[in-house]
DNA sequence: CGCTATCTTGAGTAGCGTCAAGTCATGTGG
DNA sequence: CCACATGACTTGACGCTACTCAAGATAGCG
């Protein structure tokens, strides 16, 4: 799936390019999102560096210093929390518009890795700075915090997953999500690319990748779902809510 | 202590003391950690309300609309999420120096239940003049940028504990968290009541009430901690730690 | 073209859930 | 003060879900 959906070639997308706040289709989704014309030129002088990372690259990792938070302009990317022991957990999968790093605010120090699953390019926004110009634009302030609120939110959401679901509502309440995400960034909500392994899905539901593995095929076998290695189709999406809706004790 | 002038039983006073933030014992804790004593009476005049819950009350249910955020003064809370088909689950316990209601700004609807454990004291701060504030105070708008930060982290946690651990690693980890939290709050680290039930606390780490009584009898057992009912003693905190610590997987 | 990472599928197993019975603590009304 | 009701907790027996181990298939990449 072609990912460029930004008008290449911008007066300011030459070299080491700065792309604007401005001129950038995500914006709405982004941490520019409310802010109007007149004061969108001071975000867009925030942000002034671009950074490419290539499959595999580290954006940053635990216990580095926070420097500045990364909005994800274009590919995928996945945060893990890390244990002494070596385990480790994929705690998120981030796309397009996504803002990363605020794990690190509370301590000065990021608290997980993030890595690139694809070829990945982010705006790399200095966080002092944006902490200043908050002060100046109360929408810049508020749509900060509405992004914090929302992964907190989201963080719930996750819990409950792993708190409270089976296997097959784990992925169903997976594949839905990822579905309104592209959706919601202007893709197919019925046909995508799943650009993690078998594997980080599993440790991202709590699950063993044999497991994801069986239920996919389980799911394809009832005509839900389509897959084919990394391409996914659902098939029938009202199935997969009704998956996700039913309780598994009592009647129903 | 009364920076506002408010004869006792006036209207604004509600019966309930305005307890000054500049007074309160949990300041370092709180929201006001870093204000100094000039900008001070600011953050007292914007949190002038307590609220007092009995044991089982809500403070908001999931579907208000954000109005505060709430500060505990003293008692224990807990915040459940909802799914449609009835289940819910424990998304955090909370206790005296916590804000809560973080989970209502991004959308300006809260998102889980909060209910008082045992009889509650909060203070409440409007949320709109708490943005206006941060605004001018820096420090106090770092001091909520890096409780949200910090939740989201407490969040990752336990993800990994939901994510990859067994139920003897969890509920070590629940209980040297919960040691850690109140002697940080200048209790006893070794010995202290559970303010919940089994259920909750086995709804807070994904299990059943059970196997949370079943692991406290053999943790019993083998002598790492004493138990009889909600009282709590922590016998071996170092073997407590290994607990968490010991990969279930390979050699070690 | 072969190497490696990823994925699929099967068989056996362990850990936690379910169901059930019984104990203990607390509170209430007589 | 006691009898009783209620909610919380403990413990046992059994079952099921997801894990472990293992073998083989497939795709991507140099």
């Amino acid at each position: 799936m072609e990912n460029h959906h930004v008008p290449p070639g911008s007066p300011l997308d030459r070299g080491h390019p700065h792309v604007a706040c401005s001129s950038c289709s995500l914006r709405e989704l982004c941490l520019p999102a409310g802010i109007d014309a007149r004061d969108m030129e001071r975000v867009d002088s925030l942000v002034n560096h671009r950074r490419k990372l290539r499959r595999g690259e580290h954006l940053y990792r635990a216990g580095a210093p926070l420097v500045s938070l990364y909005a994800i302009r274009s590919g995928t990317m996945k945060s893990c929390v890390l244990h002494e022991d070596g385990r480790e957990q994929v705690a998120g999968f981030h796309m397009m518009g996504d803002l990363l790093g605020l794990d690190a605010i509370g301590g000065g120090r990021h608290m997980c890795d993030t890595v690139a699953l694809e070829d990945c390019e982010v705006c790399e926004i200095p966080f002092s700075g944006l902490e200043q110009l908050s002060r100046e634009l109360p929408p810049l302030q508020h749509q900060l915090h509405r992004i914090m609120s929302r992964e907190i939110v989201r963080d719930y959401g996750v819990m409950l997953l792993l708190g409270s679901m089976k296997a097959e509502e784990r992925l169903a309440a997976f594949l839905l999500n990822l579905s309104q995400r592209f959706a919601t960034r202007g893709y197919s909500a019925s046909e995508f690319n799943l650009r993690m392994t078998r594997e980080e899905i599993g440790s991202y539901l709590g699950l063993k990748l044999e497991t994801i593995s069986r239920v996919l095929s389980r799911f394809q076998q009832d005509g839900v779902i389509e897959v084919h290695h990394k391409h996914l189709r659902i098939s029938d999406a009202e199935r997969l809510r009704a998956i996700l809706g039913q309780a598994p004790t009592s009647d129903g």
